[in-house]
DNA sequence: GATGAATGAGCATTCATTCAT
DNA sequence: CATGAATGAATGCTCATTCAT
């Protein structure tokens, strides 16, 4: 236990780097701002990264790769057998997702607002993160359509859509109103997506 | 007229900037593509904006306020009288974003993408207009939930949630899939604003 | 003359250069030290040279052109009769080269001693430059020997082997005795490109 | 004998120095370069080595050295009793030379290209380096002189430009032309320096 | 209004060297 | 003897901005 909490220089960069970029932004952030919050030597960034770029790249990926295992991943669209299943599922991962949002706001806020932020060479890899969400939820919406439960749409355009929602939902939780229980917004943002705005004025507010 | 159609270096400007922030980024953009691509010298740059930021913030305000006009303003929320004028007019208003944005496509990705590359300073600026957005949304939602024709919600919510499917419907229209017709997607936008993705699945393949 | 006496930024620079390259060496001179030496500002020597190499470059072809300029290409082997032609013609070139060496000791020094201390991508160019001097040296002794005035060898290996006396005969006059007459050390490095160390040590003594 | 074929880190130290610096230069080649040539960590180098500087010392005086004692040193010019002698004894040490230089080509044209990459405060150490051989070819002519076995000349600047010869010789033998027998070059350059250029150019074809 | 040569603060990156293990 | 993670001084280069013409 007394090496298991001492930070290797990465793991140290690392946090430097969501600490940082999430404050000043990637631009603003100069190398020497991550090693000198991170406690080590210029020199030792490069052991671990190839430039600034490589590691806020990293951040992207890693937080990508995070959020899909606790939330799209665990919900199959193919378990869901009727509407009061699908609407049970899609709260649970409205749940995980505001819920993962929350734990790591400086990230997810530089995730949202920084992603485009990098070379144009590296675009495409950003843009291929992004598109890999909206494959799962496309994904998601064809079986869901194919089992009667929501109706026939331009899948494709419905799941950016829905990507937008989460993005702004998400903004929403963390940056604009970060008090408000994490069950009320899941509650919210799955109203909208599945029964849209419209709907008996009277009921809707009572749920 | 023998001069109305001779630029002047501001409009040269404007246009070469919205060019090329719009391909390769903000920050890879310098100063010297602008005046390059413009066909001005370096100077004459400064004689209309203090400094490169300024261009690019005048860009993002100039591309809200022109949005503004052509689609918030001119729908007001308090002449509606009924869920069928609701969608007819919500239909015009989706009509009028998607159209508007795939007029300038350059602009508009770069709105989407970038309006957050700006320093620290700006941001504020930047953050303004968007939340002017989420203001306007919020106050026609609570228009229309006064008249009782949509649900009650945690309208600002809402509103951030309805910004988020706005900006990437926009996005599907003008990078994902420009070719399609913009009365195919304002229809299946509106679909989930206002109905969500549950219904029917027999009836909504139809309208 | 007002303005014909104000150097320009590039020339000052290229001037510096000689100077402070001649007398560091290349590796140890900081790029910093060129623009102070010239009284420039930093980024104007990026106005001028891609970088520091591309200087170093600049003053190398520039110092064999001249040279070449100012010596092989004033001499055609073809205008030579007889073997007095040839010794006059040789003795004149002697004193062209010593004396054009000597005129800019510090560049000839720099050339000599560091003309492959450029990157690995830059020293093909250095080599073509000394290969293209081997190639006159050569066309000239292959004409000589055509017109009998020299005996028949090897011209590649003879001319790289001229090559090399001319190098070390320049240094001598440069560097190692630079107080001796050109003329004096013209015929020295005469006779032994033409007559070799051999020979009546009586009579040559006298020359 | 088990134990004999397995060299020392110093020695693999040596090895790697004279490929990587005789491949990519001195100032290319890093101290990470050599030490992952020679299979050995970073800190074995300065085990052995003062500093990166120093290796590249130690290979150039380490050739100076053996090059020394396999030629100019095996060949005192007081043993020579005439003509025939003399260009017998030449004729082996041009052999010696180019034979030694052609044994180790790297090495050798590390020394050529690069003897001057150093720091200027080594520069002393190698120019004595080049100075011993030109003194010790010197000291060769004067006995020569004083046997009357060659014509009077200016020994010093005569010693250079032998010392001219003999680099570009090397030159010609090692990388222009690394195929040709060493007795046809050692021939052709002892023609060059005993007899010059002039001759007969009849009977010298023939030799 | 227009120019463009000149500026220089600012920054990412390198790499020889050290030293605790 | 050997290791290799860590160091940080050193430096090449960029580019937004200025100002004399």
């Amino acid at each position: 236990m007394s090496r298991s909490n001492k930070l290797t220089s990465r793991d140290r960069l690392v946090r430097a780097a969501i600490e940082v970029f999430g404050t000043r932004g990637y631009h603003s952030t100069r190398v020497s701002d991550l090693v000198s919050h991170a406690g080590v030597a210029h020199g030792t960034f490069y052991l671990y990264f190839d430039n600034k770029e490589a590691i806020f790249l990293y951040l992207i990926d890693d937080f990508f790769t995070r959020l899909r295992n606790q939330t799209l991943d665990r919900f199959p669209g193919s378990a869901v057998a009727d509407t009061g299943d699908l609407k049970a599922q899609l709260f649970e991962m409205w749940r995980s997702i505001l819920g993962h949002c929350r734990r790591e706001p400086l990230l997810t806020v530089l995730v949202l607002r920084e992603s485009y932020a990098v070379s144009p060479d590296a675009r495409t890899r950003v843009e291929e993160r992004f598109a890999q969400i909206v494959g799962s939820i496309e994904t998601y919406l064809k079986e869901l359509t194919e089992l009667g439960l929501i109706r026939r749409s331009m899948t494709n355009a419905s799941a950016w859509g829905v990507l937008g929602l989460i993005e702004r939902a998400i903004h929403y939780a963390v940056v604009v109103n970060p008090d408000v229980e994490v069950d009320t917004l899941a509650h919210e943002f799955l109203q909208i997506e599945l029964n849209g705005l419209l709907g008996d004025p009277a009921e809707s507010g009572t749920a």
